[in-house]
RNA sequence: AGGGGAGUGGCUCAAUGGUAGAGCAGCGGUCUCCAAAACCGCCGGUUGCGUGUUCGAAUCGCGUCUCCCCUG
């Protein structure tokens, strides 16, 4: 089994400065875990990396797809791992999505259904709403309608593709083995101080010129309903164009909604197998890659 | 100064005589191809203050304080 050490934490931890420090101890290359800076031309607002931070460092699955694309955790699983298993050296996953890291681990094993499909279940949500669709799985497949959650139009729609590819949600595909053996180190720092950063970065994400990223996305892609449009940063900027609401208001959502996201991200690290969790607080990039470093030197 | 309006949980507001509800925020959680998504739960007010009427008042009367608007 294949051994990766995972860097993760909530946003503004500063995960990506410790990913390259910890990456040119180990000469070795980093794979973003990241479900937004996936897309091209989306910076300022994901807190992408710039090329003079990489200082040299490759880095994997960023800016990989135009923003049209409904990217998912399927296919970052697919691309992550094939570099993850092509790299000679110790490799760095480092990111802030939780379920990229598990779709890595535990890739999916039901099928999927066609676009066409799949936009037509999702056009039934939106036209007739969620009973007919929790109907269908009903018939389709009682079994997984007693375990999926069936007020989430999203899992019901699954639960569906899975059923009509022969297959069914509520039987135990659960992995009981990841796949590879991770070693993964979440950085933290306590809530005031975590809040405190997030008001500061959307400020200065501001400051940069995330309006005019966003109105020069707009610009070129239109008012695309894809997920890349729907990230923080993005979709509340966006209703500033629209004249929805006011500027202020927009960035007063962007707070929140970076707020909630950090909360999510919480959460989602306790489920995880975790090696480590790491107070960033007081100490630098390098202190805490040094720190990472002594404890996974043997395996490097 | 006079006239009018408003004061309800952190915020915005609902309930005009019958033991105060919601949205947002806050806190916690779910998660096996949209995950920066979608979904679930919890905490929190005796209604500016005082007094009166009433079986019973956020809701009516009187007084008082604060804010807003108009007139001067």
């Amino acid at each position: 089994m294949r051994t990766f050490v995972g860097i993760t934490g909530t946003t503004s931890v500063g995960k990506s400065a410790v990913a390259v420090q910890l990456a040119k101890r180990l000469g070795t290359e980093i794979i973003s875990a990241d479900s937004m800076q996936v897309y091209k031309g989306m910076d300022l607002g994901t807190a992408k990396i710039t090329p003079q931070q990489m200082q040299g460092v490759v880095h994997h699955m960023i800016d990989i797809v135009e923003p049209t694309v409904d990217f998912s955790a399927y296919l970052y699983r697919q691309e992550a791992s094939r570099i993850i298993d092509a790299m000679p050296s110790l490799p760095i996953v480092a990111g802030g999505t939780g379920f990229y890291f598990d779709s890595i681990l535990y890739p999916p094993e039901f099928g999927c259904a066609t676009a066409e499909r799949h936009a037509e279940l999702c056009r039934i949500y939106q036209t007739e709403g969620l009973e007919p669709l929790v109907r269908m799985l009903c018939e389709a497949d009682p079994a997984s309608a007693k375990i999926v959650d069936c007020r989430n139009y999203k899992r019901v729609i699954r639960a569906i593709e899975i059923a009509e590819s022969g297959q069914s949600r509520a039987e135990g595909h659960g992995h009981t083995r990841p796949l590879y053996d991770m070693r993964l180190f979440v950085l933290q720092r306590n809530r005031a101080q975590l809040y405190s950063n997030i008001e500061h970065r959307v400020d200065e994400m501001v400051q940069n010129g995330l309006v005019e990223e966003v109105r020069s996305l707009v610009a070129k892609y239109g008012y695309i309903q894809t997920p890349a449009f729907e990230a923080i940063g993005y979709k509340e900027m966006i209703s500033f164009l629209k004249n929805d609401i006011s500027l202020p208001e927009a960035i007063e959502q962007v707070k929140i909604n970076t707020r909630h996201y950090a909360k999510k991200q919480i959460t989602y690290y306790k489920r995880m197998n975790v090696a480590e969790y790491i107070d960033v607080d007081g100490k630098t990039s390098e202190e805490i890659a040094d720190h990472i470093y002594e404890r996974i030197k043997s395996i490097a």
